[in-house]
DNA sequence: CAAAAGCGATAGATTCTGCTCATAACGACA
DNA sequence: TGTCGTTATGAGCAGAATCTATCGCTTTTG
């Protein structure tokens, strides 16, 4: 693309179809708050660039009449008014919170935070288009994204806030860890149903290799269901962070540890200088409240 | 519809738009001719305009990228440019020539004249829309024409030019009149064809009246082979004007009559004090030609 | 036929806009 | 900490846009 120049003024626009509809300067002026001078000199300056008449002024007290160009150029004109109004009510919408809003998440948050807060956010903004992904790749990249949400801290360019501390639980079948908080060391050697190590699970399981707990990990899956499914048929227990235990069956038991890991810390991360969009703003809100 | 007020100015959506590509102010500038201060001037001044930064600057020299704000107001303002430069490729169009033509005409000038007149126009012009309409009702009304051809003067607000005498002559079965001029009492009591008392035919039946001349007219017909026809199936004469005669049979015979009547006059007429179309002033001057 | 009314064009004065030039301010990077 | 590559800003100026007032034209009216 090179060098555009539209010499078209929108304003000019605006004056010819004033004009024509009332028919005469004076009263176009009068409609647009204008003096008919300017409306003379705009229709003169508009026929300057498209380099031809638009009225025929027929004198004396009758209405000016458009020229072929002139009903050329008004057909193309309306268009483009429609256009710059509807360029306008588009900002404006923009900024009421209209528009698409894209978050990255998982699993907990997607199932115990997220529901009310879009609830929310969308009572607000009816119009709101909020989209959702859960593909969690192992470079937790925020690009094609306004906000994410990450167990952990991220690097890079990105403004984060940490939403709450998620403390982790050992979930059990019932019966099998009677009475209070269960001792780490129990899982030394104990069977374990596990999330794949990515993300906070690997930083637990470092947690376990320095206290020199060695559990024996059976299975892992990423759904949290999964998991305590697996806990359920006996394939062994496993240690969750408590956002993920929402949907706990009722055989299982979710036991404090002692000493407690350091829980999973969730935060909310966007892309750092930069501009976000009014409803991203609004959304950050929301989960800090 | 009542006030609009376009506060949009194209330009900055241009200079939006040219940033956005370049990525700098400064090479947007280069790129349009301006300086980079204009440049920045007109980005502030859009952003004034839509109520919010339309880039961020990260500073330092790092390109500066779309805000959401700004993704929105881009989008809309290339679907302004697009249609702004439409506007003016059809502002150009139509005064090299394209567009349409609406001529308003009957059957001699359109059998005779026409046909090559159109040719050289449309050789000229090839995407202009001729449109010819043949209706001549009582009321030759200019009406939603940009040309109208007439047998005779027209009242009213029109332009016209004489484009050409039609002298009229007698046509009867060969050898009914042999020699020369058919003087015109000959006319008198005689069967004749002819057309329905409109337009010119209307004044050579006055003229008829004030020689004294009472023809006995057997069958009135608009179409000019018609009458033709019935002259030839031996219902009488017919005083045609020349131009009618186009497609006359060669077992009749077009007499002068003597004295001879005065020609019938072809007009071609348009709307005064309005400005005609490109097309609409070639046409003139080719028919002229 | 002259006066009045309605209309657009134009001139002059004034205010605003928009540009350029020069320079400041700022972040990144060495 | 300077230098580079940016954008932002201030001063000055030229031109654009507007207003007021008036002119000239055409039709209508008396």
């Amino acid at each position: 693309m090179l060098i555009i120049k539209p010499v078209m003024d929108l304003r000019h626009l605006a004056t010819l179809d004033a004009v024509a509809a009332e028919g005469t300067f004076g009263r176009a002026a009068e409609r647009l708050g204008y003096t008919q001078s300017a409306v003379s000199q705009q229709v003169a300056a508009l026929e300057k660039t498209v380099g031809g008449a638009v009225f025929d002024r027929p004198g004396g007290p009758r209405p000016v009449r458009l020229t072929p160009l002139g009903e050329v150029v008004l057909a193309h004109g309306r268009e483009l008014l429609a256009r710059a109004a509807a360029t306008e009510d588009a900002v404006e919408r923009f900024k009421a919170g209209e528009g698409r809003i894209d978050i990255g998440t998982f699993q907990s948050v997607t199932n115990v935070i997220l529901p009310a807060v879009v609830r929310r956010l969308l009572a607000e903004h009816p119009r709101a288009d909020v989209r959702l992904s859960e593909e969690e790749p192992d470079q937790p990249g925020i690009e094609g994204l306004d906000l994410l949400f990450y167990d952990g801290r991220l690097d890079g360019d990105v403004e984060q806030v940490k939403i709450r501390d998620d403390p982790y639980r050992l979930v059990a079948p019932r019966g099998r860890f009677p009475g209070g908080p269960v001792p780490l060391e129990a899982l030394h050697d104990a069977q374990m149903v596990a999330q794949p190590p990515i993300c906070d699970q690997a930083r637990v399981e470092r947690l376990y290799a320095e206290a020199g707990i060695v559990p024996r990990i059976v299975f892992r899956t990423s759904d949290n269901r999964g998991v305590l499914s697996m806990v359920r048929a006996g394939l062994g227990v496993a240690v969750l962070p408590e956002l993920a235990l929402d949907q706990c069956p009722d055989d299982l038991v979710a036991h404090d540890l002692d000493p407690a890991l350091p829980p999973r810390e969730i935060y909310l991360a966007w892309p750092a200088n930069r501009t976000l969009a009014p409803l991203a703003t609004r959304f950050i809100e929301l989960v800090r409240a």
